[in-house]
DNA sequence: TGAATGATGCGCT
DNA sequence: GCGCATCATTCAT
């Protein structure tokens, strides 16, 4: 299967402040390479999660178990489990021991289509993506993958095109604290963006 | 077409 | 126990 060899992004993309992160995150292409095939999918909506100065982040309240993952490098993959059913997906920011990171809300399907509508039976093709829940059931993602390095081999990050970009900022979903911070970055042309 | 609600497990007070 | 970075379904307007 011979390709185009794309830019796979380095951990210095991710050191960097979180709310930056987000902004350039917009328009990438995540990859995961797993059990089932290929998948990959174009991000097209992100929430900020930064640490000390946010309420609601994980983090806010110290380190534990659960969020462990937070504090530590850049890069790395964070992954939860919420109201019984459901797992987001995080993209860990910022240098070492600073808790951060980004909540991958949305995307569009790009490779593995048979294989995303095989775990969420019944979506239309540019619903499969479209919430942080859905995001995960249809990539197959669960605890199991949390912790995994975006540097390594099974996910990742990758540049593919510098297409023009309609990014909007508005408050996060589904949060009670902090609500003056805009800290959900989407692609206003997607119709994949969650609702 | 918008608001309310049930499903369901786990981490924290 | 309670609340949660959700989603699909039900019910009211």
């Amino acid at each position: 299967m011979s390709q185009k060899k794309y830019k796979k992004l380095p951990r210095s993309f991710y050191n960097r402040p979180t709310l930056d992160v987000a902004e350039d995150i917009l328009g990438k292409y995540i990859v995961y390479h797993s059990p089932l095939g290929k998948l990959s999918a174009r991000i097209v909506e992100v929430e900020a999660y930064i640490g000390q100065e946010d309420s609601a982040c994980h983090a806010a309240r110290g380190k534990t178990k659960r969020n462990a993952v937070m504090f530590g490098k850049p890069g790395i993959v964070y992954i939860y489990f919420i109201y019984g059913m459901y797992h987001c997906l995080n993209f860990v920011t910022e240098e070492e021991g600073k808790p951060a990171a980004l909540l991958l809300r949305a995307a569009e399907p790009i490779e593995g289509v048979e294989i995303m509508k095989q775990l969420s039976p019944g979506e239309k093709d540019v619903e499969l993506l479209s919430g942080p829940g859905k995001f995960c059931r249809s990539f197959g993602l669960s605890r199991e993958q949390n912790g995994l390095d975006l540097t390594g081999s099974v996910i990742y990050l990758e540049e593919r095109s510098f297409e023009i970009k309609n990014i909007k900022r508005a408050a996060r979903i589904g949060i009670n604290t902090a609500k003056n911070n805009l800290w959900r970055f989407y692609d206003s042309d997607s119709k994949a963006v969650s609702k």
